[in-house]
DNA sequence: GATGATTTGTACGTATGTATA
DNA sequence: ATATACATACGTACAAATCAT
């Protein structure tokens, strides 16, 4: 995800440069947002169509996107979006888990003292998300607060990975809010993992942040179970 | 790097069904090896001529590639060998250190029997290439010691992440065995880091490998500062 | 199981934008 | 600074393979 928020001038470049961007970062928006589900069939006429483009472009941004693994090639049968099982779902998780533990213990040795009071102006300010149980505002945020996490550990490559790793739970991130009163619980863990960043202790607060995201896929996995049994 | 050697079951399989993987394949092998240093220019027409391809399939490659970081797309400007900074370099092999570290953390836990006698038995087999001081060998064994406990974390988005990041240092990993007896120190660190695994205890297994690939990280700085001094 | 429709894979042509003289 | 040369980006055409009937 290339920082959302309309009018990203790396984004915008892009677009203005290259079709094959456009249709890639327009699909990938598509994929992770959930807005195309898995399995789906994506023929590359009717993208071209959509997108108004040759089915070139199109090509390379599909061929692109199965780099990353969003989607799945199948020569000469067609692309189709990942078909993920919960094994690799679970499997995603973990490792994501693992990732942000990584960058957490790494930012909190290398934390800037600006970026420590942005981060945590950015948690208290996220209260008041927290009181009107904003589901999409605090998802916003959510990620904002993660992305910050990352490039605080001084280390562009570090970010970049992250990035790319986190971007393909998106959607599932995004559902998990729903369960219960989860976003409560995920602005607790959040103080926790700041409380032991404020302390300079990196260990603990890579095992918060783990914990915060086995949670977080503890929960989605209960409204996966909820979703299914109604 | 799909195995190498003339006659490959896969490559042939990839030849037959995709131009595109072929060309690749190709190209991921020889950045990866240094045959194709950084910063040089990749003609399309040139590479498309060299593999008797026509240059779309090329130019599929092409952005498949920079997708994974090994070339850079300057829109309209051509395509070039990613050229990595020194800085960018160390932020590589950090990240490559944590995630090695986190990877054995894992292993250490849901290792089989089976395959803790295997990499045992691997790095005791490793002895010989040491006193042979077989650098290529021993460089080979290494790679496999590293894939080995990349799949023992039984997580196979994890595996798959920690190899497509580990792969884009071969290039330099290979160079470190040139420096001082580095090929005995990587051998004793690697024991260090079964010892503790043999003993389960997965954080100290972490820090060992951690510590482990940052000195390799360390002896290619001094290798190529010696190179350069000469 | 064979045939036709559809879709992918590759080749090629043209225009536009970048570098160079 | 302008023009020329050139490589890229995209579109289009054709061949080959898959799938539906």
């Amino acid at each position: 995800m290339t920082g959302r928020p309309g009018g990203d001038p790396v984004a915008d470049a892009l677009d203005r440069t290259l079709l094959s961007d456009r249709v890639r970062n327009a699909l990938t928006e598509e994929i992770a947002s959930g807005h195309l589900s898995a399995g789906t069939n994506l023929d590359e006429q009717q993208l071209a169509d959509r997108f108004g483009a040759s089915r070139t472009p199109v090509r390379e941004a599909l061929r692109q996107l199965s780099v990353s693994g969003l989607v799945e090639l199948r020569p000469r049968r067609g692309v189709v979006v990942t078909r993920l099982t919960p094994e690799r779902i679970m499997d995603m998780f973990e490792t994501t888990a693992e990732v942000e533990a990584m960058c957490v213990r790494l930012a909190t040795y290398r934390m800037t003292p600006l970026e420590r009071s942005r981060i945590n102006d950015l948690h208290h300010d996220s209260r008041r998300l927290v009181e009107a149980r904003d589901v999409t505002a605090y998802d916003a945020f959510n990620r904002s607060f993660h992305q910050l996490m990352y490039r605080a550990t001084h280390n562009g490559f570090m970010a970049e990975q992250a990035l790319a790793i986190g971007s393909r739970l998106e959607a599932f991130r995004r559902m998990q809010f729903r369960q219960g009163d989860r976003i409560a619980a995920s602005h607790a863990e959040h103080g926790l993992v700041l409380a032991a960043v404020a302390e300079g202790d990196g260990d603990v607060a890579a095992r918060r942040m783990r914990a915060h995201m086995l949670n977080a896929a503890g929960a989605l996995g209960r409204y996966i179970a909820d979703a299914a049994s109604e």
